[in-house]
DNA sequence: AAAGTTATGGCAGCTACTGACAAATGACAA
DNA sequence: TTGTCATTTGTCAGTAGCTGCCATAACTTT
């Protein structure tokens, strides 16, 4: 794959879109780490780019939003390799086997893709309100999961817990990994990856143990 | 307990403080309530209670802070009790231990935090940028259990990720009970309390044989 | 009662964000 | 090619959140 990010073949009006949206992606990273993000005006991110700000604001929500637009499409990715697995599987295995898909999905990104993987990672560190849009995202994810989950499992999402319980333990675990990635500048796909491999096999070791210790 | 809220015994200055700080408090979450949280202007919070703006954010960092304002005690409650239980104990025996003591905070609030618990409560329910809110709050207090937590087992908590996972597993099955309050629209302290206690009794059951299962 | 400390108010200003309308630009068919 | 249609873009005007600065008012202390 050649990332998620390109538009194979479209007409000319849809590539041109792409484009921008990719330029001013770019421009706000360049201009977040090289100022700081609170320092980062719109108007120098769309002034980078030569598109009025009105223009920003179709397609982004704001800062916080291009900030993180490279990881919608692997939560994306995660979602919809969730919704396919089999049915019959146990919840931690079809999640675990869904995270695979988006991690090798990063780490088979093209170089544009990697590069902003990069420097997103640079720049959460230290972004308290950046670090904080990463957690909506978490939280969306994990909405959408745990519904898929009690569809498979064939159980009412609103009278049995159980499959919310499973993937917020999941996500928050995917979350301190990444977490520990950026705190320790960790920021090259390569490594991340295994990384987060790690610390949930980590988890499913560890886990179990702690929450069944009752003295 | 009266209530966490109160200056006990204090100078005219800071009881005067207290005093306007639970009244554009009040104020706001009624006025959310009324009109909804993005309609509603600091200036008329600050109407309300005959204050300048200014004053305002001399209080609050903003609509988002004050709205959460009444949950800052209970998550000091939780990290103070954390920090003060027997270091030998199992780390998710500790922190039950210590979501008790802020749960029975909530549950022995005196009338007016009550009241505010409700009011917060209705107003999550639907206000995206509220609950967004909370996921800030659980992080940091996810934070400072994670360091007490590894200081208790005497291991480095930049090494050794295992209490962060810990926490982070555990806070989120508190999150995912509180959410289930809202969306189930159960307001009342005295319901929201054994809710939580049950959902985390629940997790302690379910979440060791789910992480297990690998056939 | 005076001096000192601290909270408040008023203002000026910046930035994020939105609605409405007009101009430009790509898409498509005759 | 040209004309029509749909979509994107820019401009403008306005609202609201938030901050720094300085003077004034209010409590505190001696």
């Amino acid at each position: 794959m050649a990332g998620m990010t390109d538009a194979q073949v479209a007409g000319l009006r849809e590539r041109k879109k792409q484009r921008t949206r990719w330029a001013l992606v770019d421009a706000a990273l360049d201009l977040f780490l090289a100022k700081g993000y609170e320092a980062t005006t719109i108007d120098e991110i769309v002034a980078a780019v030569d598109v009025s700000q009105r223009t920003f604001f179709r397609y982004f929500a704001g800062k916080e939003d291009i900030a993180l637009s490279l990881l919608t499409g692997y939560d994306t990715l995660f979602i919809a390799a969730l919704a396919e697995r089999p049915p019959g599987e146990p919840p931690v295995v079809a999640l675990r086997a869904s995270l695979d898909v988006s991690l090798d999905a990063i780490r088979e990104s093209d170089d544009a893709d990697t590069a902003r993987f990069r420097k997103l990672h640079r720049l959460i560190d230290g972004t308290p309100s950046v670090a904080a849009g990463q957690l909506r995202r978490f939280a969306e994810t994990e909405q959408a999961a745990a519904r898929i989950l009690a569809r498979r499992a064939g159980v009412d999402e609103v009278t049995d817990p159980r499959p919310h319980l499973v993937v917020a333990a999941f996500m928050s675990v995917v979350r301190v990994a990444y977490e520990t990635c950026v705190r320790d500048e960790i920021t090259e796909p390569a490594e991340v990856v295994p990384r987060v491999r790690g610390l949930v096999a980590l988890a499913a070791e560890t886990l179990p143990g702690a929450w069944s210790a009752v003295p």
